[in-house]
Parts: structure tokens; C-alpha cells; sequence
DNA sequence: GCCGTTTTCGGCCCGACTGTTTTCAGTCG
């Protein structure tokens, strides 16, 4: 029986939920999200934590009672509490919160005035007529939630890929600044934070005097707006067609950056600088940092920082894991920039599942400025994508060599994306393994195994001497498939002890290794291979999606190899 | 329910917009 960290994340969010529908404390209700918040972004399992008899109440937000429920859970795979909640509470009552303008307030009305629970029971409930006449609804609300439940695959916790965002991000924001008054268009939000998905996209204008109506009446005329949430003067929000919503502010210029402050969060991130301003006797809004009423910082975001005594922070770093503290005692890391990396060690060419030709492949890395790349093609295992057995192998060595031989400015080592079999086995012979420059071991099938039969899976292939990065480690799919159930703590001390690199994906579905164990990775130890996996000549810019998740990983350039020269960089891989 | 260089009790970040209100609650970020 294994209780994962996310699982217990999960029970407690979902108390917080019932907890609210019942009117309950809203700060106790904090209290259990702010504890799921924390557990979800721990790396050390909880479980363990228990196992060893550790203190829980050392972790931030546990305190007392809920160590006591984790402890609970972790033993007997139950939480007496959460059950007692959804008995009291039906949790379909959880399902109409997700339905845009309905909170737990008015689900509780709904519920108890109509008594309804479910999805249809509330379409029904509209039908009638009924909603309208509660208490605190009218003819607007009654339409609004018909017309959400219309479109019931736009849920409003429903998140885009962060580089599916980046293309309608760009073009809106050119578009405003076209504008006319327009003088400043930025963009904040998870989306200038680096976060993996996207929720929603906030946008920040500074215009002239007097163009603020206009400003606004441009916003909901951009071409992709399928539908305009609300308009006011000072914000507005939209819906476009791919289902992402918009938020614009116009905001002072003598307010930008404590608006460009706020509006990046993350919410944890500004409660923390929040707090933190509250005991030093300082306000902090969205318009500026005031003491005792007067505007002492706001222009600038860093001015705001040294107003509460603390450097810079980086948005991708500012999730309240830490950066507060770091920035206090000036421990931040000097993160990470594209700039930083030479070359990529991962990539596919049209001898297996690739789209472009070696020559192309190289051609392009050249022209990024790369100094080396490695070809990884994948093996025979992989049978889908025509996988490479030893003498399919040997021959595309050869192919390589002969490139390298023509091809000026740039060196190609030879490579494979080798198959971690299910019991650890790599899926081609040492005797060929050998003969590559680098070997980069992944896992493809069999990815739900139990969480220690994975483990030892991976662990017996970085047994392997040949097997110098471990490739996606966790076969996470963002918004469609769950990571594998592995204890990646484990895999990472044991990639340290075998002098194995672990890869940070780049594929901007994977972005694996996620950051949080990329910051351990980096604490560990052991170094990691930025690499986009390209499968053609454009999918080498994804390294800038690794890169953003490798700084949300708190890395620097020195923890990274693909950021040496090629002689440094291969004395890094591990000897065999 | 958590937390403490003000505190072991009494606080807990802050504001815009909407709709339904006669002065504000609910939702959202």
C-alpha cells in the first residue's frame, strides 16, 4: 500500500472544497489548500516521512492536526475526516463548483433551497425557472450558468500547454500595441512564470491619458475574442477561440511594477511578500508599496523587492518554495539562459521516426550556434517508430561518420535513445552500446508497473555502465497521461552514485524532469542534459521550453552539461 | 487549521467586477 504526496495533496483539496460549501472557516479552509499546495510541490515522500517516524510539523502549512491526518492516511490508506465530509456533503456538489460564476456560496443555496446535486438536476432546475427566483440570483446568472453548461468542455479549471499559448499570446500582444494610446503591453501570469500550463493569460497595458475607453474597446475587438466575459475601465476579460481566456489590466505607469508584481504571482508567492511587508508595517497592493499611507515603491519590480529588503526574484522562481528566503539571505541562483547551451543530446532523424535528414539536422543545429549534437535514434523495441537493431545501428554510425566528414563548423556524436526493457535490460547488446559516443536510456512501455517494481526497473538499467542519461524520467504526458508511479528521490540518489546524467525533456508536453526535482537533482548533485527530443529541424527551439522549466528548477548553467564545451561536456558522461 | 524578532491567542493579502442590491455578497485572480 503506497500513499503518494499527490494523493494526499488531493484529499485535502478536496476537504478545503467541502469545507467551503459548508461555510466553514475560510481560514481553515486555507489552511488545507495552502497543505495541498505544499505536498503537492514536496519531492520527499511523505510516506516515508511517516515510515521514519520523521516530524511532520517541521514541513511548512502542516501543523499539529493535519500531521496527525497525514500520519492517519499514510497508515491505513483512510481519512476518517474527508469521509465524514461526504457524508454530510454530496460530493457531485464538487462537480457545479467547476461551472464558471458558481462558488461555494451559491452551490450551497442551490443546494439547499432546491435541494439540488447534480449537473442535470441544475440544467432542469433552469429550465423551470427556478434559479432565478433565489435569493441572490437573477435573470443574468440564470443565463450565464445555462450557457456554461452548454459548453461543458470549458471548465474553468481547464489549462493550455504553455507553447500552445505563446503563438496567441504574441499576436495579441502586437495587436495592442498597435493601439492607438498604447504605450506598454506586457504579459504576466503563469504564463510569464514559466509554469508548464497555462490557465488563463494576463495581460498588462500602460496607456496615455484619456485612451483607457479606447484601450478597452480595442481588447474585445481583437480578432480571435469569442466572447467577452466582463468590461469594466480599469479590466477586462475574454474568451477566445481556443477556449483561453484573457484578462487586461490598464495600469499607472507609476504602478507598473507592483502590478506587473501582482499580476505574475503566484498567488502563494504574493501572500509570502505580503506577509512579509505586513510585518515590516508596510501595505503592499497592486498599485505600490505604502507606508503609513504614502507610496514609498511601485514603479519598478525590483524597486518593490528592495522595499521589503530582498533581491530580485526571477518570475519563474516565484512559486513560495524557498525564493522568498533565498532572496532575503541572497542565495538566489544565477539561473540558467538559452544562451548558456552548446549543443543538444537528444534528437531524432528520418532513419527512425524523425522528419528531417541528418544533414538537415545538423544543418540547423549550426545555425542555432550549436557546438555539438548527439543523434539518438530510437531501438529496435520501439518497433512503431522503426528502431534501430545492432546493424541497423552500425550502419547509421557509419552514415554519421561520413557526415561528420562533409559537414564543417559543428561536431555529431553518435548516439541512441536506447529502450529500458521491463526488467531493466537495455535493448541492445553492450558490445554495441560501446562503440556510441552517448547513450541515453529511456523507458517507452510497461510505464504502470507498482511503484517499486518501476524503481528497480530503472535503478537495474543505470546498473548498465553503458547507460549515461536516463531520458524522461517520469513519462509524464502534460494534460494526458499521468507520470509513472517511481520514486524519483530514489532514482536520483542512485543516478548520483552511478555517475548517471538525468535528462530535462524539453518537448513541451514532457518537460520532464519536472522542475521541483530538478531542484533536487541540482541539491543531489547530479547534472542534467537539457535536450528537446527534436524530431525535426523547428522542434530544436523547444530548447527554450526546457530551458523555462529548468529555471523554474532553480538551475544554473553549471548544472547543466549541455552548456560545456564538447571536451568538458563528454568528460561529464560517465566512464564505461 | 496554522503560526509567532509584536503574539501560544488572535490574527490570517488585497482589490475589481458583476449582479442584485438599496449598501453589499459572491466570485475570481
Amino acid at each position: 500500500m503506497t500513499v503518494h504526496n499527490r494523493e494526499i495533496a488531493a484529499a485535502f483539496a478536496r476537504i478545503a472544497d467541502l469545507l467551503e460549501i459548508r461555510g466553514d472557516n475560510p481560514f481553515r479552509v486555507r489552511a488545507y489548500r495552502e497543505a495541498a499546495r505544499v505536498l503537492e510541490d514536496m519531492t520527499e515522500p511523505v510516506e516515508r516521512m511517516v515510515k521514519d517516524g520523521a516530524d511532520l510539523t517541521r514541513i511548512k502549512g502542516i501543523g499539529k492536526d493535519l500531521a496527525e491526518k497525514i500520519k492517519a492516511f499514510v497508515e491505513t490508506g483512510r481519512l476518517e475526516y474527508l469521509e465524514k465530509l461526504e457524508s454530510e456533503i454530496p460530493a457531485s456538489l464538487l462537480e457545479l463548483m467547476k461551472i464558471p460564476d458558481l462558488g461555494p456560496r451559491r452551490v450551497a443555496v442551490i443546494h439547499k433551497e432546491l435541494g439540488i446535486e447534480t449537473v442535470e438536476e441544475l440544467r432542469a432546475a433552469i429550465e423551470t425557472g427556478k434559479i432565478s427566483s433565489l435569493k441572490g440570483f437573477g435573470e443574468k446568472s440564470e443565463q450565464k450558468i445555462f450557457h456554461a453548461l452548454s459548453e461543458i468542455p470549458n471548465k474553468k479549471n481547464h489549462r493550455m500547454l504553455l507553447a500552445d499559448v505563446a503563438a496567441s499570446a504574441s499576436s495579441f500582444q502586437k495587436y495592442l500595441e498597435e493601439q492607438p494610446g498604447v504605450e506598454r503591453v506586457s504579459l504576466a501570469g503563469s504564463y510569464r512564470r514559466g509554469k508548464e500550463t497555462v490557465g488563463d493569460l494576463d495581460i498588462l497595458v500602460i496607456c496615455r491619458e484619456g485612451f483607457e475607453e479606447t484601450v478597452m474597446a480595442s481588447f474585445v475587438r481583437f480578432g480571435e475574442v469569442a466572447r467577452v466575459l466582463s468590461r469594466g475601465t480599469t479590466k477586462s476579460a475574454v474568451v477566445l477561440r481556443s477556449t483561453l481566456q484573457v484578462d487586461l489590466r490598464i495600469v499607472e505607469r507609476s504602478s507598473y511594477g507592483s502590478a506587473m508584481h501582482y499580476f505574475t504571482g503566484s498567488r502563494a508567492h504574493n501572500i509570502a511578500i505580503r506577509k512579509l511587508a505586513v510585518q515590516n508595517k508596510y501595505k503592499i497592493n497592486e498599485y505600490g508599496v505604502f507606508e503609513e499611507g504614502k507610496k514609498i515603491a511601485g514603479e519598478t519590480e525590483s524597486g518593490l523587492y528592495e522595499a521589503m529588503g530582498l533581491r530580485y526574484i526571477a518570475p519563474e522562481l516565484r512559486e513560495n518554495l524557498g525564493e522568498v528566503e533565498a532572496a532575503r539571505e541572497n542565495r538566489l541562483p544565477r539561473l540558467i539562459g538559452i544562451s548558456d547551451i552548446r549543443g543538444d543530446l537528444h534528437m531524432h532523424t528520418t532513419r527512425t521516426d524523425g522528419r528531417n535528414t541528418l544533414a538537415e539536422m545538423a544543418a540547423a543545429a549550426r545555425d542555432l550556434g550549436y557546438e555539438y549534437i548527439a543523434i539518438t535514434e530510437h531501438s529496435r523495441k520501439v518497433a512503431m517508430a522503426g528502431g534501430l537493431d545492432e546493424s541497423g545501428l552500425r550502419q547509421y554510425m557509419a552514415v554519421i561518420d561520413a557526415e561528420n566528414e562533409k559537414i564543417d563548423g559543428i561536431t555529431i556524436l553518435k548516439g541512441i535513445e536506447v529502450d529500458i526493457l521491463p526488467g531493466g535490460e537495455l535493448d541492445l547488446p553492450d558490445s554495441v552500446l560501446r562503440d556510441l559516443d552517448i547513450v541515453v536510456g529511456s523507458v517507452h512501455y510497461q510505464q504502470r508497473f507498482p511503484v517499486r517494481q518501476q524503481t528497480e526497473r530503472v535503478i537495474r538499467a543505470m546498473d548498465n555502465p553503458h547507460l549515461q542519461i536516463l531520458g524522461h524520467p517520469t513519462g509524464r504526458l502534460l494534460n494526458r497521461r499521468e507520470p509513472m508511479d517511481i520514486d524519483l528521490e530514489r532514482i536520483i540518489e542512485a543516478a548520483k552514485e552511478r555517475d548517471v546524467i538525468i535528462e530535462l525533456n524539453a518537448q513541451p508536453d514532457r518537460l520532464d524532469l519536472p522542475h521541483n526535482y530538478c531542484k533536487l537533482a541540482a541539491e543531489i548533485g547530479v547534472p542534467i542534459a537539457v535536450s528537446t527530443d527534436a524530431h525535426s529541424t523547428e522542434n530544436l527551439l523547444r530548447m527554450k521550453n526546457g530551458i523555462t522549466e529548468a529555471r523554474r528548477g532553480w538551475l544554473t548553467r553549471q548544472d547543466v552539461i549541455n552548456t560545456r564545451p564538447l571536451a568538458e561536456m563528454t568528460g561529464m558522461l560517465r566512464r564505461r
